[in-house]
DNA sequence: CGGAAACTTGAAACCTTTCAAGAGTCGTGG
DNA sequence: CCACGACTCTTGAAAGGTTTCAAGTTTCCG
């Protein structure tokens, strides 16, 4: 089942993260016989779609992706920006078909795993279905932090997203201060509910401010604490 | 345990929405066994508060409450409004600890279901915990959609809300087109993310159109139709 | 190197909020 | 049972933050 004997959760470096956390020792020596892990994507592929049947919860393993619903008036809706490590699939759970699509934002990698049989999963890993739970419960807590900032001004919303951005990517060992966007203008300002004009222009007023310097879609946080004090929720 | 023989899960009402729905008789007979039934509170009492430790999953029995999030300027946000049959208590589970609060609209009564030990509520009802994930990836469902109409016009919000408490209230074997709102315009609004005056203004409007009549907290919803057409996301 | 796409920037328009005041509702007490 | 006061709701007008429209400019990719 597991093509590659050197790509698995025991030494993936996200298993501080990802599903394997949790878990114990021998649950993921279980687990790794039944993760499959697929080929690469590129920018615009699909990881899953929506109407898709729920087959499996998939698990970033590098590179980052959207998760995107549409009204039915037609608009695309980003409701997610997914990391290394992080879950995918849960809006599949409830009634067994999917109604958001996921999309790769650059070239990504990601591993499956399958649900098909709750109880045999559970047979062979009886902390996966709780674990799973916590990660949809984490989901949630983002989500409703994401309720709250779509009632705040823009710069409050780009401000967390900086900063959310940012101590997301130092829990994967990445730069605090440093990245690049992966996320165009309209991207990036569909997914926080603004004009990609308003983002283009509150980007540069917090060049300005001197919060942050911008090149294109390479950002670099260059004074932290100003910014914490722009944004209005608890946790980063 | 259980104080009155007389209330349980196999005879509650709410059987086909609530924590029983995917389980059989036995594990649900096992459940009552642990589940504890709470007495009665009055508007405004909390039946959690952010910082709680989390030691349980409270199942709405009758009344509604409000799920509120507070920000860093000290602005309280209502996140979701919970109707009889709902669970509550997920956004404690990751951290261990609730990041909202859940305060009572009116005089409610609820169920509570224990959880200090997951390998012993598997070992009692081995389906709870794929259950739990269930609802839970139910409400993630319900929030991806808010967050959708969080960034679509006022009068969208208002049809959507509407038409979705009609929904919810038909299941529960309410009258679809008829209902009282246990909240204030204040609250209305601070849910939709749109100001009291606004939602005041944007009744009367839908009132004029010929598509509600509203008598202060008391909707009636006079066509239906026309509500569908407004609101902008796929399921009610 | 050239063309398309992405991004920036300015000005006007717009939806929603804020401010302000009046009307209605509800509960309590005389 | 009606009166009073507090709170909620309604309504109008002005203010304000964002969006839309419209060009330019830059970046990216073939």
């Amino acid at each position: 089942m597991n093509i590659n004997a050197e790509v698995n959760c025991n030494n993936c470096s996200l298993d501080s993260i990802c599903l394997p956390r949790g878990l114990s020792k021998k649950e993921i020596d279980n687990l790794d016989q039944v993760i499959k892990r697929k080929k690469t994507l590129q920018r615009g592929d699909y990881i899953l779609r929506e109407g898709d049947e729920f087959k499996s919860i998939v698990a970033i393993k590098s590179g980052t992706a959207k998760l995107i619903a549409n009204d039915a008036h037609g608009n695309e809706h980003i409701l997610d920006i997914l990391l290394p490590g992080e879950l995918l699939g849960f809006d599949g759970i409830h009634k067994n078909h999917h109604n958001c699509s996921v999309v790769a934002l650059e070239t990504l990698s990601f591993c499956e795993l399958p649900i098909n049989n709750w109880d045999g999963l559970a047979s062979i890993a009886p902390g996966l279905t709780r674990e799973l739970l916590l990660h949809a419960g984490e989901k949630m807590n983002d989500d409703h932090n994401k309720m709250v900032l779509s009632k705040r001004p823009a710069d409050e919303k780009l401000a967390y997203f900086l900063l959310n951005l940012s101590s997301r990517y130092q829990r994967r060992g990445f730069s605090t201060v440093e990245f690049t966007l992966t996320l165009s203008r309209q991207e990036l300002g569909n997914y926080l509910g603004l004009a990609l004009e308003t983002v283009s222009r509150l980007l540069k007023k917090f060049q300005e401010k001197g919060l942050i310097t911008v090149n294109n879609k390479h950002i670099k946080i260059t004074n932290m604490e100003a910014l914490h004090h722009l944004q209005g929720i608890k946790a980063a």
